[in-house]
DNA sequence: CGCGCCGTTGAGCCCGTTCAAAAAGTGTGG
DNA sequence: CCACACTTTTTGAACGGGCTCAACGGCGCG
């Protein structure tokens, strides 16, 4: 469970990094809650009308939506420092999209109206908000790509390099490491590969078989990223990219 | 051309919106050019290092980006009023994305150091490039939906209702209107959609055979939206969400 | 008139889907 | 420890939406 603003360990990749330690405290005054989520449950739905902003402290989660005919997209999958919930628009019209805890899940919560108190008094904060913002919007980008004009080969594997590097820059001093934690079943990744799970399950097989990736047990490993970056037909070089995973 | 910002006409819907008049002609000292770009040519590049950022003056314009393979997507259109060039990470790293004008284009360019220290200034602009952003994403996320779970028709059909939305809301006092300009080509729709063109154009014509829109001469006519967003199997009601769009 | 761009139409193929079923985990309670 | 239910992964066979390749028509423009 997350403890004080002051000693937390996700502050270095999360929204309140710029701050100084006197004004994390301030922080404090704002966040509402430390909430559990369970694997699976929904954190907000589609719909709800709570105005309320989250930074994940532990986990993985995803944000989703569904078509009226009820299928369901994956937009983006979360990991520990990401912020999410916060909407165009005032504050407190319907969401847009649900949130779902992937894996048991903790949370920071804050109001919006809070988050928008602390801008007032900080700059720095909003201009890094902005950023996230910006950032969730480039990778928002390169799935787009990877849904209109990449096979299903190239977008299993760019997702799963893009996931690998996100994962493994969150572990500081593990950039030799090959292997990750990986909670996803492979409906996950089909919901955000737009495939069906048969489909991810033959090319994920395909793609073991040719020794780019392993993936066992939760375990995913990726001997050879750059290998596997050929694969994914990629626009944009991962290793050189970073700052926006 | 742009004039003076203080008669800005896109300032109903654009970044500096929240600004009072005098504030207004601070912007024209960070403002430090107006540009025109011809249809078909690029305002940047992908790989471009430019910090420039822009607001959309008049005509249509989109972001694009290609795949190691040469293929495009393109990520979004750009109206009148639309901010864009805003970067994750340093300003300065190499554009991610390509911008093209559509039809030609006049538009208003802001460094983006200058616009950081505006921020300074005037909380509510922060606030405000924030909420585009977002909105961008949010636009960006229901494309996400189209291109992974909705049919060629479907997609056709969410695209020209969203344009048909956003075009029409910046023609205060339209809300009955049927007709709008639309300079889009076919291949441009496919490079959006995910589709050929030459599918493009079977799916389109299907769709005026069966009467859900009128496309000719650059003129689409939408003569029932609910009609055609009940055939874009929609995730959300279009005209209860006009803030986002 | 000739050229290029854009839109249109036809025929055949392939990637990914659908439907169906079985095998392999995973957790729960007796 | 096993029986049971449920989820996840795996495999097979057939279908179909959208792609590829190819050709033609219309229109604006030099």
């Amino acid at each position: 469970m997350p403890g004080m603003c002051g000693t937390c360990p996700v502050r270095r990749l999360a929204l309140f990094k710029p701050l100084q330690d006197e004004e994390v405290a301030l922080t404090q005054c704002y966040r509402v809650d430390a909430r559990y989520v369970e694997s699976g449950e929904a954190i907000y739905r589609q719909g709800d009308t709570g105005s309320e902003v989250y930074t994940l402290y532990d986990g993985w989660a995803c944000l989703s939506q569904r078509t009226a005919d009820g299928s369901r997209q994956i937009l983006e999958f979360l990991l520990p420092g990401d912020f999410f919930g916060f909407q165009p628009g005032p504050c407190g019209d319907g969401r847009i999209h649900s949130a779902h805890a992937i894996t048991a899940v903790s949370l920071c919560v804050f109001t919006c109206d809070g988050l928008l108190e602390m801008f007032r008094g900080h700059v720095d904060l909003g201009m890094r908000l902005t950023w996230m913002t910006a950032r969730d919007e480039a990778i928002a980008h390169e799935h787009l790509v990877s849904l209109g004009r990449r096979s299903a080969r190239e977008r299993i594997a760019h997702l799963l390099l893009e996931l690998f590097y996100r994962v493994r820059m969150r572990q500081p001093g593990s950039e030799r490491v090959s292997k990750i934690d990986f909670p996803l079943t492979q409906e996950q990744i089909a919901d955000a590969c737009g495939l069906t799970n048969i489909h991810v399950n033959r090319t994920l097989t395909a793609l073991k078989n040719e020794k780019l990736l392993m993936l066992k047990d939760k375990i995913l490993t990726i001997p050879d990223p750059d290998r596997l970056a050929a694969a994914a037909n990629s626009s944009r070089d991962f290793a050189a990219n970073r700052s926006i995973l």
